[in-house]
DNA sequence: ATCCGATGTCAAT
DNA sequence: TTGACCTCGGATC
Protein backbone atom coordinates (compact mmCIF):
# COMPACT_ATOMS: atom_id res chain seq x y z
CA UNK A 1 0.00 0.00 0.00
CA UNK A 2 0.85 3.42 -0.44
CA UNK A 3 4.17 5.00 0.85
CA UNK A 4 6.02 6.65 -1.60
CA UNK A 5 7.57 3.54 -2.95
CA UNK A 6 4.07 2.39 -3.73
CA UNK A 7 3.55 5.31 -6.01
CA UNK A 8 6.95 5.07 -7.86
CA UNK A 9 6.41 1.46 -8.77
CA UNK A 10 3.41 2.07 -10.12
CA UNK A 11 4.18 5.07 -12.35
CA UNK A 12 6.70 2.48 -13.66
CA UNK A 13 4.13 -0.28 -14.39
CA UNK A 14 2.57 2.08 -16.15
CA UNK A 15 4.75 3.74 -18.54
CA UNK A 16 5.75 0.27 -19.13
CA UNK A 17 2.50 -0.95 -19.61
CA UNK A 18 0.94 1.82 -21.02
CA UNK A 19 3.18 4.82 -22.55
CA UNK A 20 2.83 5.33 -26.31
CA UNK A 21 -0.61 2.92 -26.78
CA UNK A 22 -3.92 4.47 -26.75
CA UNK A 23 -5.64 3.88 -24.01
CA UNK A 24 -9.52 3.81 -22.70
CA UNK A 25 -10.83 5.26 -19.46
CA UNK A 26 -14.03 5.02 -17.62
CA UNK A 27 -15.64 5.85 -14.44
CA UNK A 28 -17.49 3.07 -13.08
CA UNK A 29 -18.18 5.07 -9.50
CA UNK A 30 -19.01 7.85 -11.20
CA UNK A 31 -16.89 10.45 -9.54
CA UNK A 32 -14.38 11.15 -12.60
CA UNK A 33 -17.00 10.86 -15.16
CA UNK A 34 -16.60 13.85 -16.64
CA UNK A 35 -12.93 14.02 -16.57
CA UNK A 36 -12.63 10.28 -17.87
CA UNK A 37 -14.52 10.90 -20.66
CA UNK A 38 -11.77 13.91 -22.09
CA UNK A 39 -9.06 11.30 -21.80
CA UNK A 40 -11.10 8.18 -23.18
CA UNK A 41 -9.26 7.21 -26.60
CA UNK A 42 -6.44 8.92 -25.69
CA UNK A 43 -2.77 7.99 -26.08
CA UNK A 44 -0.96 7.72 -22.95
CA UNK A 45 2.33 9.23 -22.85
CA UNK A 46 3.91 8.94 -19.37
CA UNK A 47 3.62 8.44 -15.87
CA UNK A 48 5.78 10.12 -12.70
CA UNK A 49 5.95 9.80 -9.03
CA UNK A 50 7.02 12.72 -6.49
CA UNK A 51 6.70 11.91 -2.86
CA UNK A 52 3.02 10.28 -2.97
CA UNK A 53 1.96 11.22 -5.84
CA UNK A 54 1.88 10.62 -9.19
CA UNK A 55 0.83 12.39 -12.10
CA UNK A 56 -0.16 10.57 -16.02
CA UNK A 57 -0.14 12.55 -18.89
CA UNK A 58 -1.92 12.33 -22.42
CA UNK A 59 -1.37 13.22 -26.28
CA UNK A 60 -2.52 16.52 -26.77
CA UNK A 61 -3.63 17.35 -23.63
CA UNK A 62 -2.35 20.16 -21.11
CA UNK A 63 -3.51 18.61 -18.25
CA UNK A 64 -2.38 15.58 -16.47
CA UNK A 65 -4.02 13.51 -14.28
CA UNK A 66 -3.04 13.86 -10.62
CA UNK A 67 -3.36 10.76 -8.66
CA UNK A 68 -2.79 10.45 -4.41
CA UNK A 69 -3.74 7.40 -3.04
CA UNK A 70 -4.34 8.66 1.08
CA UNK A 71 -4.56 5.96 3.38
CA UNK A 72 -6.89 3.48 1.89
CA UNK A 73 -6.60 4.01 -1.92
CA UNK A 74 -5.13 1.33 -4.11
CA UNK A 75 -4.56 1.12 -7.38
CA UNK A 76 -4.90 -2.22 -9.24
CA UNK A 77 -2.94 -3.59 -12.31
CA UNK A 78 -4.87 -6.42 -14.05
CA UNK A 79 -3.62 -8.24 -17.12
CA UNK A 80 -6.49 -8.14 -19.87
CA UNK A 81 -9.41 -6.43 -18.64
CA UNK A 82 -11.61 -8.28 -15.89
CA UNK A 83 -15.39 -7.44 -14.90
CA UNK A 84 -15.81 -4.27 -12.49
CA UNK A 85 -16.00 -5.38 -8.83
CA UNK A 86 -17.12 -2.96 -6.17
CA UNK A 87 -15.74 1.01 -6.34
CA UNK A 88 -13.75 1.91 -9.39
CA UNK A 89 -13.23 5.76 -9.60
CA UNK A 90 -10.91 5.17 -12.67
CA UNK A 91 -10.43 2.53 -15.06
CA UNK A 92 -7.65 3.18 -16.96
CA UNK A 93 -7.14 0.17 -20.25
CA UNK A 94 -4.93 -0.18 -22.83
CA UNK A 95 -7.26 -0.16 -26.02
CA UNK A 96 -6.16 -3.55 -26.82
CA UNK A 97 -7.55 -5.19 -23.68
CA UNK A 98 -3.78 -6.07 -22.84
CA UNK A 99 -3.73 -4.34 -19.58
CA UNK A 100 -5.65 -2.35 -17.63
CA UNK A 101 -5.48 -0.54 -13.68
CA UNK A 102 -8.39 -0.04 -11.12
CA UNK A 103 -8.24 3.41 -9.30
CA UNK A 104 -10.13 3.17 -5.71
CA UNK A 105 -10.65 5.39 -2.64
CA UNK A 106 -8.17 7.35 -3.74
CA UNK A 107 -7.65 10.98 -1.73
CA UNK A 108 -7.22 12.37 -5.35
CA UNK A 109 -8.11 11.67 -8.92
CA UNK A 110 -8.36 14.74 -10.60
CA UNK A 111 -7.35 16.85 -14.13
CA UNK A 112 -4.60 19.47 -13.21
CA UNK A 113 -3.51 22.19 -15.21
CA UNK A 114 -0.04 23.06 -15.51
CA UNK A 115 -0.08 25.46 -13.37
CA UNK A 116 -1.59 23.48 -10.81
CA UNK A 117 1.46 20.60 -11.89
CA UNK A 118 3.70 22.95 -11.03
CA UNK A 119 1.94 24.35 -7.58
CA UNK A 120 2.16 20.39 -6.20
CA UNK A 121 6.02 19.71 -7.18
CA UNK A 122 6.64 22.77 -6.11
CA UNK A 123 5.47 21.61 -2.42
CA UNK A 124 6.46 18.22 -2.16
CA UNK A 125 10.07 18.20 -0.64
CA UNK A 126 13.35 16.03 -1.67
CA UNK A 127 11.97 12.98 -2.69
CA UNK A 128 14.72 9.89 -1.43
CA UNK A 129 13.33 7.82 -4.70
CA UNK A 130 14.15 10.97 -6.79
CA UNK A 131 17.50 10.33 -8.59
CA UNK A 132 18.09 14.28 -8.97
CA UNK A 133 17.55 14.50 -4.75
CA UNK A 134 20.42 14.49 -2.51
CA UNK A 135 20.24 14.39 1.47
CA UNK A 136 21.84 18.00 1.08
CA UNK A 137 18.61 19.32 -0.56
CA UNK A 138 16.56 18.49 3.24
CA UNK A 139 19.55 18.87 5.69
CA UNK A 140 18.80 23.06 6.04
CA UNK A 141 15.48 22.09 7.14
CA UNK A 142 16.15 19.08 8.80
CA UNK A 143 18.72 20.22 11.02
CA UNK A 144 17.70 23.80 11.62
CA UNK A 145 14.16 22.51 13.10
CA UNK A 146 13.42 22.12 16.69
CA UNK A 147 10.76 19.85 15.40
CA UNK A 148 10.90 16.21 16.06
CA UNK A 149 12.74 13.90 13.80
CA UNK A 150 9.54 11.40 13.81
CA UNK A 151 7.59 14.48 12.75
CA UNK A 152 10.01 15.86 10.53
CA UNK A 153 9.71 12.43 8.51
CA UNK A 154 6.05 12.76 8.26
CA UNK A 155 6.26 15.93 6.69
CA UNK A 156 6.06 15.60 2.90
CA UNK A 157 6.80 19.40 2.49
CA UNK A 158 10.36 18.08 4.42
CA UNK A 159 10.60 14.75 2.63
CA UNK A 160 8.40 13.12 -0.35
CA UNK A 161 7.69 10.01 0.18
CA UNK A 162 8.43 8.64 3.50
CA UNK A 163 4.98 7.27 5.23
CA UNK A 164 4.63 5.62 8.88
CA UNK A 165 6.71 2.10 8.08
CA UNK A 166 9.96 3.83 6.52
CA UNK A 167 9.38 6.11 9.61
CA UNK A 168 9.52 4.08 12.53
CA UNK A 169 11.98 1.55 10.71
CA UNK A 170 14.24 4.30 9.64
CA UNK A 171 14.52 5.26 13.17
CA UNK A 172 15.23 2.30 14.53
CA UNK A 173 17.91 1.40 12.27
CA UNK A 174 19.56 3.84 13.12
CA UNK A 175 19.02 3.75 16.84
CA UNK A 176 17.25 7.28 16.83
CA UNK A 177 15.38 8.32 19.72
CA UNK A 178 12.51 9.28 17.73
CA UNK A 179 11.80 12.53 19.85
CA UNK A 180 15.23 13.57 19.22
CA UNK A 181 14.73 17.37 17.32
CA UNK A 182 15.87 17.87 14.51
CA UNK A 183 18.58 20.22 15.11
CA UNK A 184 20.13 17.60 17.41
CA UNK A 185 20.28 14.93 15.11
CA UNK A 186 24.12 16.21 13.45
CA UNK A 187 24.61 16.17 10.15
CA UNK A 188 26.18 12.47 9.97
CA UNK A 189 23.09 10.85 11.37
CA UNK A 190 21.01 12.46 9.16
CA UNK A 191 22.87 11.66 5.91
CA UNK A 192 23.21 8.11 7.06
CA UNK A 193 19.49 7.82 7.47
CA UNK A 194 18.75 9.37 3.98
CA UNK A 195 21.04 7.59 2.56
CA UNK A 196 19.92 4.56 4.32
CA UNK A 197 15.64 5.43 2.38
CA UNK A 198 16.98 6.05 -0.37
CA UNK A 199 18.37 1.95 -0.19
CA UNK A 200 15.16 1.01 1.39
CA UNK A 201 12.58 2.68 -0.80
CA UNK A 202 14.46 1.62 -4.19
CA UNK A 203 14.39 -1.49 -2.62
CA UNK A 204 10.54 -1.20 -2.10
CA UNK A 205 10.22 -0.29 -5.79
CA UNK A 206 11.81 -3.21 -7.06
CA UNK A 207 9.66 -5.80 -4.52
CA UNK A 208 6.42 -4.15 -4.11
CA UNK A 209 6.99 -4.33 -0.07
CA UNK A 210 8.63 -2.52 2.78
CA UNK A 211 11.73 -5.21 4.13
CA UNK A 212 13.81 -3.59 6.46
CA UNK A 213 15.36 -6.46 8.37
CA UNK A 214 19.07 -6.91 8.03
CA UNK A 215 20.19 -9.73 7.23
CA UNK A 216 21.37 -10.99 10.86
CA UNK A 217 17.79 -10.63 12.00
CA UNK A 218 16.12 -12.24 9.43
CA UNK A 219 13.82 -14.71 10.96
CA UNK A 220 15.75 -17.66 9.51
CA UNK A 221 19.12 -15.76 10.71
CA UNK A 222 17.37 -16.11 14.22
CA UNK A 223 15.37 -18.84 14.55
CA UNK A 224 11.75 -16.86 14.11
CA UNK A 225 8.27 -18.26 12.39
CA UNK A 226 8.65 -15.82 9.26
CA UNK A 227 5.23 -15.57 9.89
CA UNK A 228 4.87 -14.02 13.03
CA UNK A 229 5.08 -10.70 11.77
CA UNK A 230 4.18 -10.33 8.80
CA UNK A 231 2.88 -7.14 7.24
CA UNK A 232 3.52 -7.90 3.75
CA UNK A 233 7.40 -7.08 4.27
CA UNK A 234 9.65 -8.25 7.46
CA UNK A 235 10.15 -4.39 9.43
CA UNK A 236 11.61 -4.29 12.95
CA UNK A 237 9.39 -2.47 14.96
CA UNK A 238 6.42 -1.43 12.87
CA UNK A 239 2.97 -2.37 14.21
CA UNK A 240 4.93 -4.99 16.53
CA UNK A 241 3.94 -2.85 19.90
CA UNK A 242 4.00 -5.33 22.97
CA UNK A 243 6.08 -7.81 21.37
CA UNK A 244 9.80 -8.24 22.19
CA UNK A 245 12.61 -5.99 19.98
CA UNK A 246 14.04 -8.47 17.47
CA UNK A 247 17.60 -7.27 18.35
CA UNK A 248 17.41 -6.94 22.39
CA UNK A 249 14.29 -8.10 23.64
CA UNK A 250 12.83 -4.93 25.19
CA UNK A 251 9.32 -4.81 24.57
CA UNK A 252 8.41 -2.44 21.43
CA UNK A 253 6.32 0.97 22.10
CA UNK A 254 3.67 3.12 20.49
CA UNK A 255 2.52 6.41 20.87
CA UNK A 256 0.84 8.92 18.48
CA UNK A 257 3.11 11.27 16.74
CA UNK A 258 1.93 13.48 13.59
CA UNK A 259 -1.58 11.62 13.95
CA UNK A 260 -0.17 8.35 13.46
CA UNK A 261 1.14 5.12 15.38
CA UNK A 262 4.43 5.45 15.76
CA UNK A 263 6.62 2.04 17.04
CA UNK A 264 9.96 2.55 18.21
CA UNK A 265 12.37 -0.13 20.81
CA UNK A 266 13.39 2.14 23.58
CA UNK A 267 16.27 0.40 24.29
CA UNK A 268 17.82 0.60 20.57
CA UNK A 269 16.82 3.67 20.13
CA UNK A 270 19.07 6.06 22.21
CA UNK A 271 20.62 8.27 20.04
CA UNK A 272 19.88 11.66 20.28
CA UNK A 273 17.92 11.20 23.71
CA UNK A 274 17.69 13.98 25.82
CA UNK A 275 19.21 13.71 29.00
CA UNK A 276 17.32 14.63 32.85
C1' DA B 1 -23.88 -8.84 10.17
C1' DT B 2 -21.02 -5.36 12.09
C1' DC B 3 -16.96 -3.06 13.73
C1' DC B 4 -12.58 -1.37 13.26
C1' DG B 5 -8.22 -0.15 11.59
C1' DA B 6 -5.13 1.13 7.73
C1' DT B 7 1.63 2.23 4.60
C1' DG B 8 -2.65 9.89 4.24
C1' DT B 9 -3.94 14.65 4.11
C1' DC B 10 -6.65 18.72 4.69
C1' DA B 11 -9.91 21.97 6.72
C1' DA B 12 -12.11 23.62 10.62
C1' DT B 13 -11.68 24.74 15.45
C1' DT C 1 -6.27 18.91 18.15
C1' DT C 2 -10.25 16.95 15.98
C1' DG C 3 -13.19 15.43 12.26
C1' DA C 4 -13.99 14.39 7.55
C1' DC C 5 -13.09 11.78 3.52
C1' DC C 6 -12.18 7.67 0.46
C1' DT C 7 -12.84 1.74 0.44
C1' DC C 8 -11.67 -2.72 1.74
C1' DG C 9 -10.68 -6.75 4.51
C1' DG C 10 -9.85 -9.03 8.80
C1' DA C 11 -11.51 -9.70 13.40
C1' DT C 12 -15.38 -10.29 16.14
C1' DC C 13 -20.15 -11.38 17.24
Amino acid sequence: MPEGHTLHRLAGQIETALAGRRTLSSSPQGRFADAARILDERTLTGATARGKHVLVAFEGLAEQVHVHLGLFGRWDVHEGVPPVVGQVRWRLAAADGSTSLDLRGPTACELLTPLEVDALLSRIGPDPLDPTATALDAEAVVLGSRRSIDVLLMDQSVIGGVGNVYRAEVLFRHGVDPATPGRQLGADRWRAMWDDLVVLMRDGVRSGRIDTVRPEHTPEAMGRDPRADDHGGEVYVYRRAGQPCLVCGTTVLTRVVAARNLFWCPECQSAGRVRG
